[in-house]
DNA sequence: AACTATTTATAAGA
DNA sequence: TTCTTATAAATAGTT
């Protein structure tokens, strides 16, 4: 319809398809209101150019949201299911994983003992304090040496039985197990809950 | 464009209004597609006869769900504000969470030690690990004593000055601050924080 | 943005 | 409905 015949396909040049568009959209929103007054249609004309420029065409007494209403109930399917449930998932997953952290922290706290395994609290605590008694290992075992030295010496220059000598022989082993993390869950079990705990926002601690 | 001209206004016979209906349908989507194709356009169109029958074009490469998110965010609305804003709202704030419950860890784990002022840090790493210390303190100041007490005996019963006995006097002062929190940062320091971190799958730590 | 030769859509009839 | 066809309408190429 024009002074040549045209094959429907992509028209390469810009201007040209712009061009194009301008008149043919027009054509195309004047055919959707005859066919609503003609034939009291309802109907809904998104048109998008390839530079993202919109027009539409609604009729009368109907909304583009009403008409997209009735397409979902027509095709019985909810367009936005799919986002809504990909949502739904994101947001269990920051859930759950908001659950293991406060876990991990109450842990860390000394909560919920009897949640976990002994096991588990041995090696969490293990892990937690190692190195650092690893240090305080390292100066005790200094002092102990010393110590030990010095009894040595007391015992060679002293024969003095009032000091006791012999018989904290095996503390320094006892200091070494508290040193590998066999059985220093007493300590932990003593710290002081309630001053920790007030560094979190017990609100948001609780919402998992 | 037929064999007479016609006023563009309602069809009142029933038949008639269902013929035109269904010719101008198929012109309509032909146009539209036409328009899609020679214009490299998107479009979206949905038609509802008088008796609620369905019929739509949807361009190809996009889906009618696609074309109405582009058509809301044209016009700077959304239809599906309140339930969707609500979810997206409860997202952020859970991410927030998990990203301050995360700072928290790395906390105490000694990460971020630049982030948070020495203060702060002072006052989580005391209260972790005061009560621990107590009871460590208390081990060590009995070992002190002892010491202490050996020493005295050793200057009492020995002038040999080999052993170095007096040099170390202000060790006990420096244990006691150790103990009282005050400068026990280095032990926090020290923490093989690559074994505990272990115990958090690294993946979701960082997600916030 | 207008013009217009031509193609295309379609109203009415079969 | 679908086909036919005379005619109205749309529009491609041009200015």
């Amino acid at each position: 319809m024009g002074r040549g015949k045209i094959e429907i396909k992509r028209i390469e040049n810009q201007t040209n398809r712009q061009v194009t568009y301008s008149k043919r959209r027009n054509g195309l929103i004047k055919k959707a209101q005859e066919l609503t007054v003609l034939c009291d249609a309802k109907v809904s004309l998104i048109m998008l150019s390839s530079n993202d420029k919109l027009h539409e065409y609604t009729s009368p007494t109907t909304t583009t949201k009403n008409i997209y209403d009735l397409y979902q109930k027509s095709k019985d399917i909810d367009l936005w299911s799919s986002h809504f449930e990909r949502m739904l998932e994101e947001l269990k997953k920051q859930k759950d994983i908001n659950h293991r952290l406060n876990r991990e922290i109450r842990q860390r706290l000394g909560q919920d003992l009897t949640d976990a395994s002994f096991e588990e609290l041995r090696r969490l605590e293990l892990k937690t304090f190692a190195s650092k008694e690893v240090v305080r290992a390292r100066k005790t075992k200094h002092l102990e040496e010393r110590n030990y030295s010095l009894q040595l010496d007391l015992r060679e220059k002293s024969a003095d039985p009032q000091y006791g000598l012999v018989e904290n022989g095996g503390d320094h082993e006892s200091e070494m197990a508290v040193a590998n993390g066999d059985s220093n869950l007493d300590a932990f079990r003593h710290l002081n809950l309630n001053d920790v705990r007030g560094e979190f926002g017990s609100k948001d601690l609780h919402l998992a």
